[in-house]
DNA sequence: ACACTTGTGTCCAATTCTTAGACACTTCGG
DNA sequence: CCGAAGTGTCTAAGAATTGGACACAAGTGT
């Protein structure tokens, strides 16, 4: 039941107040800012378990350009902390270039309040899955052998390993 | 201008003659299927550096349903070649869930033949690139440190190696 | 104030891993 | 047929990893 810390960013006042209903029952804490200046500081200092960014803040824009911004600079700066775009321009290319930038997921307004909160807690249970280094080695490994057409001369020189550690590497998976 | 082979699968033969003129410059070959019942073994044979794929075949659904299962089922057998998606529903939703499963872009009909190439491009050559075993593993361990709140020990616990290892990690970065 | 727990920084010696180099062998293309 | 490139294998040296240990700091509960 405890899902930590919320941070939900946009301008407009209504959504905040409507999210922190919706959600106050899930979250253990449902912070709000009304615009994403502070986002950095804040996020350093409550260490949100997600954070719900809208992506239209300047009046009258809705390229969504101010919104990939702040999920590029929070995501640079926290790759750890999962950031769900939230907008009401439902537009496939923004949503595309928004994941490819780091997104963990992205929803249209008007949203489903059952969805939001599925979204928020799916984003929250992958950010917090840790893979252990050894099986993200070997599966990289696989992949650049595959990759390679199985040349491990070719493989173990982009690994930036010596052959016969990637010839060791595959013998005892 | 080399960029390998591309493999087409859209059930409609309009699409694929169109996509063989578009694209048969950009490419050095261009398959097509039109149906993807034998796309892993095509792919399993031809090796193409990149797959475009649609993603409605059953006349009348276009819930996207197949093209999501095809996504799924050719991506796990080969998950070095990057898979670009295709569909003439434009549907946020079905893209957030494609990118999620894999896709390495979704495009939506009527396509833009620049657009189209970048796309394709850009995907091939993010597939080609390949990282480093050491860059990966310092990667991972500075996010999985970061989760831990800088606990080396929980982190050193996670990543599945002794403490004094992480501890030398960090030493030399 | 007191013990207790947890984590840090640091060392050690034994073990394991990784490396460069070498060798015979196969495969492939000119 | 020759040479280039890759494989499978070995060795010996060097580097990394391990469990264990120790003193110390910070936070816990009593």
């Amino acid at each position: 039941m405890n899902y930590g810390t919320l941070l939900v960013i946009d301008d407009n006042p209504a959504i905040l107040t409507a999210v922190k209903i919706c959600l106050g029952g899930t979250f253990e804490r449902v912070l709000t800012l009304n615009s994403p200046d502070k986002a950095l500081a804040t996020i350093a200092q409550e260490h949100p378990s997600v954070v719900l960014l809208d992506m239209n803040f300047s009046l009258g824009v809705n390229s969504g350009q101010e919104g990939m911004m702040w999920l590029t600079a929070i995501h640079r700066r926290f790759p750890d902390i999962p950031i769900v775009l939230i907008t009401a321009y439902a537009d496939v290319k923004l949503a595309v270039r928004a994941l490819k930038n780091g997104a963990a997921d992205f929803v249209t307004k008007p949203w489903d309040n059952d969805e939001l909160i599925r979204v928020l807690k799916d984003a929250i249970d992958k950010a917090g899955e840790v893979i252990p280094l050894e099986q993200l080695e070997s599966e990289h490994v696989r992949k650049v052998l595959n990759k390679c057409d199985g040349n491990m001369k070719r493989a173990a020189d982009l690994l930036g390993i010596s052959r016969q550690t990637l010839y060791n590497k595959l013998k005892t998976p």
